[in-house]
DNA sequence: GCCAACGTTGGC
DNA sequence: GCCAACGTTGGC
């Protein structure tokens, strides 16, 4: 099992949005960069763990947790007209962009801010703690133990 | 295939 | 809203 984590704004969707919705699942829905599309189309299994990191907002930080319950399929947005996420340059035979089912786990007890975790040198590996923008990465067991237990 | 211009991300 | 970092585009 791997442990990954995504980015999402909760202005637009929160980790609120996902224990609401329909069977707490929602399909992680566009992501429209090529490292992280990779990610999500080869990479990530069924069962494997994500934390829902929120960005862009007040409380930027790792909010909750999440498990894959679908991998990839074709992103349905890529060849929608009327959304935000349509790719003219994609077609069903060679489909660009991927999607993963995502289902609510929980939430952390409390936020684990992106400053604690710029400043826990424990964390050694995560690609947040560069100047990453990837919206989709990896998080070693170690990072993931690390962050868990900030959240404490 | 280089690289300048441009667009986007995302913290602050 | 600013702006640094970085990804993408497109002319050559």
């Amino acid at each position: 099992m791997s442990y990954w984590l995504f980015k999402t704004e909760p202005d637009a969707f929160s980790i609120d949005d996902l224990k609401n919705a329909p069977n707490q699942t929602t399909l992680w829905e566009g992501v429209r960069n090529y490292q992280a599309r990779n990610f999500i189309r080869d990479d990530i299994k069924l069962g494997d763990q994500v934390m829902i990191y929120h960005s862009s907002c007040k409380l930027v930080g790792v909010v909750g947790i999440a498990t894959v319950t679908c991998e990839a399929y074709p992103d349905p947005t890529q060849f929608d007209l009327s959304s935000d996420y349509y790719d003219a340059k994609a077609t069903n035979d060679k489909p660009r962009w991927f999607v993963v089912e995502v289902t609510y786990k929980s939430h952390l007890n409390k936020l684990v801010s992106l400053k604690n975790i710029k400043a826990n040198n424990a964390i050694t590996e995560l690609a947040l703690k560069k100047a990453g923008r990837l919206s989709v990465m990896p998080v070693t067991k170690n990072d993931w133990n690390e962050i868990i237990a900030m959240s404490n």
